[in-house]
DNA sequence: GCTTGCCTTGACGCCGACGACAAGGTTTAG
DNA sequence: CTAAACCTTGTCGTCGGCGTCAAGGCAAGC
């Protein structure tokens, strides 16, 4: 399978795989002519980064799990490292996610002052 | 008051008040030697900023309350241009926490997934 | 032989809000 | 006279995950 074709079964682009071999999260032997071959094994390595980074994980998050498809599991999750990167990422999204929820509260806050406002003025400018 | 001292009061850097200028957000008076001199009104103006961008702004979101500041009212929020962005911001927030709150959701998926796979694991390496 | 369509490496562009540095002018204090 | 501490404009660097050329090689059909 050349590039090409994995990127389309994968779902991306053949600038996006030479950027993840880059970064050493995919591997790629190559024939006489110099092009990058891969087997089915890669494109699930490819699947499960793609997966990850679209839940907002980054390349380096990714490795563990990469590393454990590699290692034989079915599933990129089940080792050690995997579930260390899991319960951090879980917690930041947890932390956002409280972030995000004051951040909610303060503009309701303002936006309701706002509107408040507006209807003081309407009434003077009745008058 | 220069740039400096504005700086200070309104806990940021020079760098970033010229930054302001430069996009059209912040406005300064030239004494005879270049230097830029700002009064009590644009450090309100600055604040106002900083608010904005702390809670997830852009500079361009920022914009309709500076110009209502401008405009005399006393706060940035109740002008109608103020009052569209902070709908569509809340908005915004709102579809984030949506989507994160899914992402924690096939997280903790995940996290249990593997933690049941390792339970699997240590038994059959237990017998 | 020529075109088409793959592939290769390399390098710049992007977005946003600045930080950091360069090279220089000004004012004040000692 | 000089050092210190301001100020000026201008330019490059940052972070991440690529997109988008550029310039060229290789394979295959007509």
């Amino acid at each position: 399978m050349l590039i090409g074709e994995l990127a389309e079964r994968a779902g991306t682009s053949p600038r996006t795989l030479r950027y993840y071999e880059a970064h050493g999260l995919v591997r790629a032997q190559r024939s006489p002519n110099g092009y990058r071959i891969y087997d089915e094994a890669e494109l699930r390595v490819v699947r499960e980064i793609r997966a990850l980074l679209d839940v907002g994980f980054g390349l380096d998050d990714v490795r563990p799990f990469v590393a454990c498809l590699r290692a034989g599991n079915s599933s990129g999750d089940v080792c050690p490292d995997s579930v260390v990167v899991l319960r951090r990422k879980i917690a930041e999204v947890d932390a956002v996610i409280d972030r995000l929820g004051a951040v909610r509260h303060q503009l309701h806050g303002q936006l309701t002052h706002a509107i408040a406002h507006r209807e003081k003025t309407c009434l003077r400018s009745r008058k």
